[in-house]
RNA sequence: GGGCCCGUAGCUCAGCUGGAUAGAGCAAGGGAUUUCUAAUCCCUGGGUCGCAGGUUCGAAUCCUGCCGGGCCCA
């Protein structure tokens, strides 16, 4: 609608004063007498023209009603033009959503150009927690509305599996396993005789088992007093260890039982954070190792080419990049005095590596904390002559959730935060979703357990799920009573649809693709959970006020016209926040 | 100390590439149910858009300063 006017602007444009490209703003005015959609197009003509806006507004006009898709066409006090489309015009639009479906509202952007989305990215150190889960809903949704938008969209997941972080899990799980162990000898539950007997002279296998312990605590207990994760989780670990390997942990080197715990709890991590993420209604095509563009040396081959470029220099013993030379503050360590990478340098292979593989875009989904990352990152990119908007950066504030009107910010399991999969089970998925995407994403979020679980029927997630329920409820209804299926395809008048309400709800799915579009082009997908409820809004009013059963039958048929074109658009919006569309409730 | 984000109704937030009388949900008060699902609808009240300047035909929106909150870096 808004694309069609614009259009026929433009054309207008070129015949009448030879300017094409000219920028203005077509919008739906906030007070129905100004019309369907209005333009500021002549105050931008008047600075164009040096003329007077309201002269212009006029003769544009005059070029406008011309066409038969608009009813009225009128120039308004300062110089805006207010235009009201045609009946037809929208009888055309609901016809064409009930043919179409999904693809009404579709538009070629992205052309298939290929996308890359990397969202969340959490450290496999740890369960989720609600920045993640956060971070992970606004990346799905951005994703979404990418590939309905004609794009060809990658969902990434990085995994940070190479750093110390990686080592402090497999101390913190050996650490755990110890006092588990301890614990065990302690009880008894290494006392048969096989561990209480031994040769004279030698120690009971119990005795060695204790030794070992003791010595064990002795190397790693200050790093993990200092660094170790302290959740429950590790605990949880350890318990799987003990299950699965008994005392076996005890008697491999340290180093190697440390390798191989921090293995294992990260394939455990992993498995958990990819479960929660499916239970979120979220899967990846690819999950990148960070480990790999070690093994790959591409990290390496990436700090090379930046020596050929001359960009990176040692001082201090470390060795440094340029990236004050694209717009960074200052000049950052690639690798360290010890001769080990930063996560910057593996940072900007990887960045390097998606730029190889052929993505025309990439958006990463961060968390606001690495906000003083960004610069560096798009230094980095553009040192490899990469132009700076091929990424974006999407940053994701943290969420407070509230119960009673206080903050909860403890978790047994995590030890810092609630994790995702507590709030998961307790309020469920479509509530998160939706709460997670009504703010803009780049300030803090408060979210109030108590309102999104226990006052449910107060809930816009509801409001907006009770409508599609309804709808499919009066389909199910027609279908019973009077043996009419209104799944299928079927003729309809839409003429009889002459009340200013059914006339406005189609205009409102007209504008609706043009908001659809603009969300889409400028990823405000905060704004998709106000566009549910301002349909469902119409809906529940027109639900309200008029009846669809009626014994009119060409009526009752344009009128589950209406319906079925209004739950075609709810159902696209709910695809791309991600939360089902309920058949009854 | 430097940087980023935020401050709009009692609460949670839209609106911010300048535009017509600043919006929604919740909360508060009143009303609607022989119904295709009342998890709904209708009505009412509620605002110095943090404060002070500036830019101009016009500022919640842009600029500067200050106040308050969050985060990052040193």
């Amino acid at each position: 609608m808004q694309g069609y006017l614009k259009e026929e602007l433009q054309k207008v444009l070129k015949e009448k004063y030879n300017l094409s490209g000219v920028e203005f703003k077509v919008e739906r005015p906030k007070r129905k007498e100004f019309g369907d959609l209005a333009t500021n197009v002549a105050f931008i003509l008047s600075k164009h023209l040096k003329r007077n806006p309201f002269e212009i507004a006029q003769e544009l006009a005059e070029e406008l009603k011309k066409n038969p898709s608009f009813e009225s066409v009128e120039v308004a006090k300062p110089a805006f033009i207010n235009v009201r489309f045609s009946k037809d015009y929208y009888y055309g639009v609901l016809k064409d959503i009930l043919t179409k479906g999904f693809d009404y509202f579709r538009e070629n952007l992205g052309l298939g150009r290929r996308v890359q989305v990397e969202y969340v990215s959490a450290n496999p150190t740890g369960p989720l927690h609600l920045g993640h889960g956060r971070g992970a809903v606004v990346g799905d949704v951005i994703s979404n509305l990418l590939e309905f938008y004609g794009w060809d969209v990658t969902r990434e997941y990085y995994i940070n599996d190479a750093g110390n972080q990686i080592r402090m899990l497999g101390i913190s799980i050996l650490y755990r396993y110890l006092e588990l162990m301890l614990s065990l000898v302690y009880e008894g539950a290494y006392s048969s005789q096989s561990y209480l007997f031994a040769p004279p002279g030698e120690a009971t296998k119990k005795d060695k088992l204790y030794a070992r312990i003791s010595e064990l605590f002795r190397e790693i207990g200050d790093e993990f007093e200092q660094n170790g994760y302290r959740g429950e989780y590790v605990k949880e670990l350890a318990q799987k260890v003990y299950d699965l390997y008994r005392e076996q942990i005890l008697e491999l080197p340290k180093e190697e039982s440390i390798n191989f715990l921090s293995e294992f709890g990260l394939k455990e991590m992993l498995e958990e954070i990819k479960r929660d993420l499916e239970d979120f209604g979220i899967t990846f095509d690819v999950w990148f190792s960070e480990k790999s563009l070690y093994q790959t040396r591409y990290v390496e081959k990436t700090l090379n080419y930046l020596r050929e470029k001359g960009l990176l220099y040692e001082k201090d013993g470390a060795v440094w990049f340029k990236t004050t030379e694209f717009g960074d503050d200052k000049d950052r360590v690639v690798i360290k005095k010890d001769g080990s990478y930063t996560y910057f340098a593996s940072d900007i292979a990887y960045h390097y590596n998606k730029y190889l593989r052929g993505f025309h875009k990439v958006i990463d989904v961060w968390g606001a904390d690495h906000h003083g990352y960004v610069p560096r990152v798009k230094a980095a990119i553009k040192a490899f002559g990469v132009p700076e908007n091929w990424l974006d950066v999407e940053l994701v504030q943290l969420v407070k959730l509230f119960r009673d009107g206080k903050e909860v910010k403890m978790s047994k399991r995590a030890g810092n935060f609630v994790t995702l999969r507590e709030l998961l089970d307790e309020v469920g998925k479509d509530v998160i979703r939706f709460w997670f995407i009504t703010k803009r994403s780049d300030t803090p979020l408060e979210f109030d357990i108590d309102k999104a679980k226990e006052e449910s029927s107060e809930n816009p997630v509801f409001y907006v799920q009770y409508a599609h329920a309804r709808i499919s409820g009066i389909f199910r209804e027609v279908l019973n009573r009077k043996g009419f299926d209104a799944e299928v395809e079927f003729e309809f008048k839409p003429e009889l649809l002459s009340s200013e309400t059914e006339l406005e709800l189609i205009k409102h799915l007209a504008t609706l693709r043009d908001e659809l579009i603009s969300i889409a082009q400028s990823r405000e997908i905060h704004l998709l959970p106000n566009l549910a409820v301002e349909l469902v809004k119409r809906f529940h009013y027109y639900y309200n006020h008029y009846r669809v059963m009626v014994d009119d039958e060409e009526l009752m048929k344009a009128r589950l016209a209406l319906l079925k074109a209004i739950r075609t658009a709810l159902r696209l919006i709910f695809h791309f926040i991600g939360i089902s569309a309920p058949e009854r409730m």
